[in-house]
DNA sequence: CATAATTTGTTATTTTATTAACAGGGCAAA
DNA sequence: TTTGCCCTGTTAATAAAATAACAAATTATG
């Protein structure tokens, strides 16, 4: 696909597209080969309109009757979002959070690979933490650039992540995935995207809450 | 406030007001009185304006030289956001992400208290786990209905979320924040969100690759 | 006292995202 | 064959969200 047009698909879009391709590949794996966009939609509680759309943007094309192709979708979508030759993943902080990011890409067959996990404790470093090599922090910036790590997940406590921030991107790290609750600065030319989960709980509570 | 205008508020006012509340409780922790629109706007990655509209939405007024006032601003906020007596949470699936959750709540002063966890694992059974009381999943309806849980956590593994969010809907849980890859449905009547971290990478690695 | 500098609060405008509407195509069944 | 149904693809309309613009207020300063 045209690396022009790539540009112009919206943060929401790609988002989607994500999500669509994991709920294809779970298709795929139980044998089927043909979706309908209101199938899609269904599993993501969005609508078929909504489906259509985004896989207008990308150019997909389905089939009137059968709706679309299962394989060729998922291949797409990986030639747009996924990297030709993978890319590679640290994580900062290998607490519950971390391990649980680490176990959960390990074995996985992704473009995207963890190799590295950081952290302070000495108990860990040296090992082998759910599957991912665990080193000291001071060894991070060595190690990052050795390996051309350009992604990273900071699952530190949040009194660190401002600091686990700033070493990250001196590095090099280009995109970074902030998993604390302390929101961190990062320069323009890097990519950042923040997730607190007890404003995802809050927003729950909310609209749960008896008004 | 009036609670025919709380209902009104959009989601991602509410998102963002628990947001501006963590900032602000940083701030106050750090002996802070009073903060300004654009502080609060760089804190959080936003501007100015809309940090002000979403004030102007839940009515709060600040004042014209000093900005405003931490203190009051946190306690409007918990008065929209919060319930009164606290909400009781329970998380499905002890494991490191389960966990993660949960060693993040203890001790927190918050209006939602983790008050229970659940796991097939016999060696976490009966156990504290992460500071949580931990039971079995044959046991979730019973505490449930015990405790008064209408809010629940899964992060048990993608295969099992389906059957565990049915068997969570049917014991009374009238919000689900999902964590698990898998999506899940619920009925109209239950509140759904769904948080899946695999996307959220995908979305970094998609800004970062060069195109 | 008047002026400049800030900041809030609110309305207007623009942009973005979602939903609706519908033309066109292909298959199935009458 | 032809009618009807159910898809896709695309344009049009609507809704939601973010941004811009600016009046009003308050304080500091010359």
């Amino acid at each position: 696909m045209d690396q022009e047009l790539i540009k112009k698909i919206p943060h929401k879009t790609i988002q989607r597209l994500s999500q669509y391709r994991r709920a294809l590949l779970l298709c795929f794996e139980q044998g089927k080969t043909h979706i309908f966009s209101h199938e899609i939609a269904n599993i993501q509680h969005i609508t078929a309109v909504q489906v259509r759309r985004d896989l207008m943007l990308i150019g997909y094309s389905g089939n009137l009757r059968k709706g679309y192709n299962i394989k060729d979708l998922i291949d797409l979508i990986g030639e747009i979002i996924d990297s030709p030759n993978g890319q590679k993943v640290a994580i900062f902080g290998m607490g519950n959070f971390g391990r649980a990011i680490a176990k959960y890409f390990t074995g996985r067959r992704s473009k995207l690979t963890i190799v590295a996990g950081f952290d302070v404790s000495p108990e860990k470093v040296g090992k082998q933490v759910a599957g991912v090599p665990c080193y000291s922090v001071e060894e991070a910036q060595q190690i990052i650039l050795e390996e051309g790590i350009r992604i990273g997940i900071i699952t530190v406590p949040g009194d660190q992540a401002v600091e686990t921030a700033r070493m990250m991107v001196e590095a090099g790290v280009k995109g970074i995935l902030n998993f604390s609750p302390t929101p961190v600065e990062v320069p323009e030319n890097v990519f950042l995207e923040e997730y607190d989960m007890v404003t995802s709980l809050e927003k729950v509570a909310f609209y749960v809450k008896e008004h």
